[in-house]
DNA sequence: TCTAATTTTGACCAGTTGGTTAATCACAAT
DNA sequence: ATTGTGATTAACCAACTGGTCAAAATTAGA
């Protein structure tokens, strides 16, 4: 039989899905080898003997994670149609995506926050300043139409990935403001409400802006 | 003189600034009490005299930090304006505020996620059910003009609110995305310039709205 | 089947961490 | 000065945590 490439990938899986859970959950510093181990059902020993190193384990979930998020992004803004039907796709994509992942947006915001060097890592798969140049050149006449000059777009691009990212990176403080959505199933629903919400709240913002 | 209520202030104040930064930092797992004892210019063993546990102490830094955070939204959301002018005195004022507490947003988010325990303690603070009614039966008519009903204010008050937090929420990922904006001057201009942008964005997307 | 490499495990270790304790210090009241 | 009280400290401890290691189990190839 033909060595693997790699090490027996079903237990080297079994431990990345287990890490990537616990990570997601307690954050790099409140993880514990321990429980990972446990989850992925093997011995806290089997772990170090695939991934050296909590962190070197960490940075593998890591660099996954924020690879997944802005791939995500990046192809539906890279995607060929106008303006609006980008907005409108991705909020229905987008939205689509986190439901399936509600943990991953405050899982690396905070990462990234509380320890910086994890950035390093990854600057390369996050290389937005070409995108924003090639978006705004694109659809330079739709856009400034609606007011928006080249130096606009960094705040209209947050505002827009926010109303898809901030309703679950806030989940628990949406869940104690108004407690039906402490509900699984009506916070999903709300979000899929949001999708044509805020296409339509986008929409008409940029339609009628002053200036 | 006189006995004093509490046990000698300045130092268990020395010790709750010291914590609030250490725990806004690090996250509850992450900080050390050590830190915490070493940044108040004090002895570990003083930090157990003035605060039982790491648990208590959290706890009484988290309380004050998320009713300084809500005091601030409701505040503002009960004054006695027009819809519009709460929209723009909002923005102004707790954009002012986040920029002078830039780490308190992740902070809470965070630890509410990680630690749904926390939540518990500061419930009380948090009847937001009331505001909401009396929000929308205060504007009732403007907000009806704009086409929002009832059951759309938790998607126009998420909206809003996260114009302000998410920016400082995503400020680290921001700051690989747009490197000028690593800097601190840089981003607090950024965030001067975004209430004029939020309120014009809300403002027109309420008033062109469909429906 | 035998052997060598790989995978998996239990036991163990050193450093860290939250927390305790008994002694000392500062100081106000007697 | 003495005493009593709260504030502060150094030293210490038990539990936890990431990580190691040598031995055992499994697997693949000759």
């Amino acid at each position: 039989m033909v060595k693997p490439i790699v090490k027996d990938s079903h237990t080297r899986d079994k431990i990345f899905k287990a890490a990537t859970q616990v990570f997601e959950e307690k954050g790099y510093s409140g993880a514990r080898m321990q429980e990972i181990a446990d989850r992925a059902g093997i011995n806290k020993a089997l772990l170090h003997y695939y991934f050296r190193s909590k962190d070197q384990l960490f940075m593998a979930v890591f660099q996954v994670l924020i690879s997944k998020m802005f791939e995500k992004i990046f192809a539906i803004f890279r995607a060929d149609l106008s303006f609006k039907e980008k907005i409108k796709l991705f909020l229905d994509q987008h939205i689509d995506f986190l439901v399936k992942n509600p943990k991953l947006p405050l899982f690396l915001l905070n990462e990234m926050a509380v320890n910086p060097t994890v950035i390093d890592g990854v600057r390369e798969s996050l290389k937005y300043g070409e995108l924003r140049d090639v978006i705004y050149e694109k659809h330079a006449k739709e856009l400034k139409g609606y007011g928006i000059r080249k130096s606009d777009m960094p705040q209209l691009m947050i505002t827009i990935v926010s109303m898809s990212i901030f309703p679950f990176a806030a989940r628990e403080m949406i869940a104690v403001m108004i407690p039906q959505m402490i509900d699984n199933r009506k916070f999903n629903a709300f979000m899929e409400e949001r999708k044509e919400f805020a296409a339509d709240f986008i929409l008409s913002a940029l339609k009628h802006r002053k200036k």
